[in-house]
RNA sequence: GCGCUCGUAGCUCAGCUGGAUAGAGCAUCAGGCUUCGAACCUGAGGGUCGGGAGUUCGAAUCUCUCCGGGCGCACCA
């Protein structure tokens, strides 16, 4: 495809010397597979658009294309045949499809970082898929890139959940290994210490209102940590364990990785006084209200100024993020560093960006680091507050999932081997899928029946259609099942889903129903949809394009027989090629986006 | 009050840097399994793109303004 690309942008080039010929994806296949739009050449020109359309169609011939003059758009329409080699020829090439070489530029992801001693949330999950596919998209475009997970494990919650322990764990149950008399009984899918520190946690909140004494004994604790006591030390370090030891097999469930869970908060407590220096000897601190010390950013439009130590001389969020920014700088040297981040946190975001680039004007330049904000989940009745214990639990979500998908194929497939690992793939495809699908930015209100719908515009109806062609390859035969299955790979390592290159069979003959030719069309749409995933940093055009040819699939499917009798060997043999080129985009498509196609279910 | 963000079909949402007749899913209605998996397919109805003004050959898209939601606005993270 790429080819034909550069002959009619050369073709082009050549009739209208002079002028940019941006060529454009035509809404549908029916029109074309390139479009150039005549408007800006014309004006140029002084002709009406849709003249030149005219002109140049009967002006440029290209071999196994047409070019058609619509109205103001000259589009180039590949023959059938020629549509179905290059399309195909791409899909199964050794270069996997639509992927970049190695370009030796470094991006770092920082994405999920949740708080030590909660659970996750719905919320943490669009923190750590959105990140993770982005990871995935850098990856197979040929980016080199550093996962970092910066766990919030530092803070004054610590103080809180040390005098929690002491006040109800310690005595009756320091190992946290069994309910409290005084909680609800732990739900059967969280019966772990975790879940009782997160109690602890609670209580101490919902006690704390009646009694603000409390709060001194939390802050208390916390300065004990900070000044290195060796008894709230130690209680620190085990949370973390506790907690880490969760995070650890969630991830794992989600199929995500991190390179490191090191550089979290607690990292840089030892960074800041440094930090704090670096300003002073720019001359960028001032005094602000009540003593504290601010950065003032009037001058880049920001009215809020950025506060790097209190009145009480004490650190704050922004401080360890001037210095993780710093840091980063020195050592991974980055071309860009994308943070995920809540919407709520935009503002202090700004901040901090501009803080760094006052510091450093020459490193951190536009677009060197950027936010990436997603929006607030609320619940129908308000938002979600860990505190108030008034949450959506992550595991909650895929496990509800699972369950619902599990009835499902006891109601339509009993007999499906390996239930409940198909189960786990398609109820948390679902969930991830549907997070894929919708804008990064939008807040959204939880309701279970969206998050886990599973028809219409979901993971399984894409994972469905990705398992019925693995139906058809099975019964077609070994050595075209063989096809479609990857080499083994590492979910968490890998961006590419290993298939052995395939000559595209030279007679492709069997194509040439309308159905089949728009499966092509929009297969061939997938890898712009990959850099658009790039460029706006989300996947959502790559689960769109999913589903688009997904739905194409099973319109070609019941329309283009493939296996039957009366089929010439030619044209089996060449919508058995489609299948396997539909079968692997799927595949390498929804990989990126984290999820994972059963060859049945 | 200031800043950011969103407002598209009954509901949930796409619509990429302005460009072809504004598209999907859900829900509703009507069809389709003796043939490769009906978790599917085919079709129908349903839209003042929040209101107004502007820029442009052309605006859902850009600018301004108003209305309405969400978020944020220094000693929490």
């Amino acid at each position: 495809m790429e080819r034909i690309r550069e002959a009619f942008e050369s073709a082009l080039a050549a009739r209208v010397p002079g002028h940019g010929v941006a060529l454009e994806r035509p809404k549908s296949g029916d029109l074309g597979d390139l479009a150039f739009p005549c408007f800006r050449v014309a004006k140029a020109l002084g002709k009406s658009p849709v003249q030149l359309a005219a002109e140049l169609a009967s002006q440029i011939t290209l071999e196994g294309a047409d070019l058609l003059a619509a109205g103001p758009y000259l589009n180039l329409k590949l023959h059938p045949e020629t549509r179905a080699k290059e399309v195909l020829g791409g899909l199964l090439a050794s270069k996997p499809y639509g992927s970049g070489a190695s370009n030796g530029q470094k991006i770092i992801v920082e994405y999920s970082s949740p708080n030590i001693a909660k659970l996750f949330t719905i919320g943490h999950l669009r923190s750590t898929m959105i990140g993770h596919s982005l990871v995935q998209v850098h990856r197979y475009l040929g980016f080199d890139v550093v996962r970092l997970n910066h766990l919030g494990d530092w803070g004054t919650q610590f103080g809180t959940l040390i005098a929690a322990y002491k006040r109800w764990a310690e005595a009756v149950n320091p190992e946290l290994n069994r309910d409290f008399e005084w909680a609800d009984p732990a739900p059967e899918n969280r019966r772990t210490p975790l879940f009782r520190l997160f109690q602890l946690y609670v209580r101490f909140h919902a006690e704390e209102e009646k009694d603000p004494a409390m709060r001194d004994e939390a802050r208390d604790w916390f300065r004990r940590l900070e000044k290195g006591d060796a008894e709230a030390r130690r209680l620190w370090t085990w949370f973390r364990e506790i907690s880490l030891k969760e995070f650890l097999r969630i991830y794992d469930r989600l199929g995500v990785g991190f390179d490191t869970f090191v550089e979290g908060e607690a990292f840089y407590e030892d960074k800041l006084a440094d930090t704090v220096k670096a300003l002073e000897a720019k001359h960028l601190l001032q005094e602000g209200e009540r003593g504290a010390r601010i950065v003032d950013l009037e001058d880049v439009g920001i009215s809020t100024p950025c506060m790097v130590v209190k009145a009480d001389g004490g650190s704050v969020y922004a401080t360890r993020d001037l210095a993780t920014g710093i840091y980063r700088r020195d050592h991974y040297q980055y071309d860009k560093c994308i943070y995920v981040i809540g919407a709520e946190q935009i503002l202090h975001m700004q901040q901090v960006f501009a803080v760094l680039k006052k510091l450093d004007p020459g490193w951190f330049t536009e677009g060197k680091v950027i936010h990436a904000p997603f929006g607030l989940i609320s619940l129908p009745d308000g938002k979600m507050s860990t505190r108030k214990g008034n949450v959506i639990f992550l595991e909650d979500v895929l496990d509800e999932a699972v369950t619902r998908v599990l009835a499902i194929i006891e109601e339509k497939n009993p007999d499906l081997p390996r239930k409940a690992e198909v189960a786990e793939m398609l109820g948390i495809g679902a969930v991830i899928f549907f997070n894929a699908l919708n804008d990064r930015v939008k807040p959204f209100t939880f309701t279970w029946d969206r998050v886990i719908a599973l028809d219409g515009d979901t993971g399984p109806y894409v994972q469905y259609a990705h398992a019925r062609i693995c139906s058809v390859l099975r019964k077609a035969g070994a050595e075209w099942m063989a096809k479609a299955a990857p080499g083994l790979h590492d979910s968490k390592e890998t961006a590419t889903v290993p298939y052995a290159p395939w000559e595209v069979p030279t007679e492709l003959k069997g194509l040439e129903a309308p159905e089949a030719q728009a499966l092509l069309f929009e297969l061939a749409g997938l890898p712009s949809a990959i850099r658009v995933a790039r460029e706006q940093l989300m996947a959502t055009a790559i689960a769109r394009q999913l589903l688009v040819i997904a739905r194409s699939f099973s319109s070609f499917y019941t329309n283009c027989p493939i296996l039957i009798a009366d089929n010439p060997p030619e044209v089996r043999e060449a919508r058995l090629a489609l299948c396997v080129a539909t079968a692997r985009a799927l595949r390498q498509g929804l990989f990126l986006l984290g999820i994972q196609a059963p060859e049945e279910m």
